[in-house]
RNA sequence: GGUCUGUUCAUCUAAGGGUUAGGAUUCAAGAUUUUCAUUCUUGCCAUAGGGGUUCGAAUCCCCUACAGACUACCA
């Protein structure tokens, strides 16, 4: 079989979203298979919006797609204007404008006609109450109702009609749709370029609907073909779902006489749920705790969905996470760039097997990049957290803190419960850890390394650590006696950075507060524990 | 039910006829940090089952099982 790759077109790819929703990480990784594509061969990469339902919309998808991409990074060349719109007037960058299918509705009726003209479609006048009426008793027969060949002639359409009666019904009848005329007994052959070679024979596909005179809008099918045809798409890359409709495609392309320059298809495995069976879904989000929306997004029913962004991922760890399922470069580098991927990305080394989603890896990859991420940053992403809690200080000691957590966190969003005694004294004592370091000794020792931290100065990690480390030497004490003590007095808990970076930042001031108030406190605690 | 697609550790995956089947996440243990986390080391854990082809199969073929998608005047 030969690969019917055609290398020497440009490349030119699209994502062609519905808006019936929020769009899902499943559309996200499409996008960006998409994206990836068209930039590692130096293609366009272009935005098309199939709303032919207009049953089915949704307000506000629209924008959600447009802001999710926006958000990944995942920027189109075509079919979005420089402020995130949808392109809906022909200019150089945007040459096939509209990009909305419901804006190109004039556009596709003379191809369905076309293809009636040429016999390789007809006019269907069943109503929906027939059609449902066969369906029912299809079913009760045990079979499934399929509207092909063996049918269609005992159906009510144009194929053995005279033409003045075609014409008169035409006008007449506003319920009437195109069908496409299913050859009986071919096997289409096709190449996939994830999945190889693939026949279907026809005889198991039905007539589909390619246009409808009720709203005078094509389907999918239809729009599809047109659209990508008109558009010069060079690939096809979209969900594994469209898959059973390949040979439907195929011989669209065929019956327009334009099987020479189809574009080439790639098919992508689904994204799985992350236990039991079955794809990926918004429910699953709410069960296990993760989100599967890029964004958080409010339906217009009022439910909401989480979002990645909400929840605190980068996009760029969100991205690379989605990237890395479905697909490796085949080396053991896990953390890429945009650019990284883009250099890097080829459909030979995507999965053909469905991927389980796991949530896990995607907190180790934000947990990755957020290391990565420079004190000074970090710094600004904490500061609104602060402020939401009123608490107004420095950005250098932000700055600072960020530093000495971020080895310690996920999320930005970890940060306050893994500093929040930088900012404030800590209200309580963890138990666990009063019973474990806080001995009848101890009161004594900590008074005297108050003392002894009072004459420090210059007050700095340094200096600190010399003489606690002096005293110690000097009293012949295992460090082990007071320094836990003394960490439980500023921090309230047997966590957190080193003692003397604690200290240093913390200052002298609150540092002698701290002992002097909590020394007593603690003690109180601990004979608490000791007599309940 | 029918059609199509798929099946390597719990999870993401590598190995395009010859390796002790590799890496990552999770989990467990140890080291480091007298804390916690990080880091490092180690460990646990896989070719769905059965037949072929071959000197040799995770890899090629067949059957079975399981899983998924599709089966609309939705996309």
């Amino acid at each position: 079989m030969n690969n019917r790759q055609n290398n020497s077109r440009k490349v030119r790819v699209r994502f062609a979203p519905s808006p019936t929703g929020a769009l899902h990480m499943g559309g996200v990784r499409t996008a960006l298979f998409n994206y990836l594509f068209a930039r590692r061969y130096g293609g366009t990469f272009i935005l098309r919006i199939e709303d032919t339902d207009a049953g089915r919309l949704v307000p506000g998808a629209e924008q959600y797609i447009i802001e999710a991409l926006q958000w990944c990074g995942i920027v189109p060349d075509e079919g979005l204007t420089a402020d995130w719109k949808i392109a809906e007037t022909a200019d150089a960058r945007h040459p096939h404008a509209p990009y909305r299918q419901s804006q190109r509705k004039p556009l596709y009726r003379q191809y369905a006609e076309d293809l009636v003209r040429a016999g390789h479609a007809y006019y269907a006048f069943d109503t929906a109450e027939t059609l449902d009426k066969c369906r029912r008793e299809a079913e009760a027969a045990g079979q499934s109702f399929t509207y092909n060949y063996t049918i269609r002639r005992q159906m009510d359409t144009s194929l053995d009609m005279p033409l003045d009666a075609v014409q008169r019904r035409l006008l007449s009848d506003t319920h009437w749709v195109i069908r496409f005329k299913m050859p009986e007994n071919r096997d289409v052959q096709m190449h996939d370029l994830i999945r190889g070679d693939i026949t279907v024979n026809t005889a198991t596909l039905d007539d589909k609907v390619l246009w409808k005179r009720a709203d005078e809008l094509p389907t999918y099918h239809l729009a599809n073909i047109v659209d990508d045809r008109l558009m010069a798409i060079s690939h096809v890359i979209r969900g594994e779902e469209w898959l059973p409709s390949l040979p439907l495609h195929y011989l669209l392309y065929e019956a327009f006489g334009w099987s020479a320059s189809q574009p080439d298809f790639a098919h992508l495995s689904l994204l799985l749920k992350p236990d039991g069976k079955g794809k990926l879904s918004k429910r699953d989000g709410e069960r296990h705790g993760f989100p599967v929306f890029p964004l958080q997004w409010l339906s217009p029913a009022g439910d909401i969905s989480r979002g990645y962004r909400e929840d605190g991922y980068f996009p760029e760890a969100f991205v690379n996470m989605l990237a890395l399922l479905g697909w490796n470069p085949g080396t053991e580098q896990e953390l890429f760039s945009l650019d990284e991927l883009a250099a890097l990305f080829s459909l030979e080394r995507v999965v053909k097997s469905g991927a389980r989603f796991n949530p896990d890896k995607a907190r180790w990859f934000n947990q990755q990049y957020l290391k990565s991420k420079s004190d000074a940053d970090l710094a600004l992403l904490y500061r609104p957290l602060l402020q939401e809690k009123g608490i107004e200080v420095s950005m250098e000691k932000i700055t600072a803190v960020c530093g000495l957590i971020k080895e310690r966190a996920t999320f930005v969003a970890d940060f306050w419960d893994l500093s929040s005694y930088f900012f404030v004294p800590p209200a309580t004592f963890d138990a666990k850890a009063v019973q474990k370091y806080w001995r009848p000794e101890t009161p004594d020792l900590i008074r005297q390394l108050a003392d002894v931290l009072s004459a420090v100065e210059p007050f700095t990690k340094e200096a600190t650590g010399e003489a606690v480390h002096a005293w110690l030497a000097d009293r012949n004490l295992p460090p082990g006696a007071v320094m836990n003590a003394l960490r439980l007095c500023l921090v309230g808990a047997a966590k957190g950075p080193g003692i003397f970076d604690i200290i240093s930042l913390l200052g002298k001031t609150e540092v002698e507060l701290r002992i002097t108030n909590y020394e007593l406190r603690i003690t109180n605690y601990e004979s608490g524990i000791r007599n309940s």
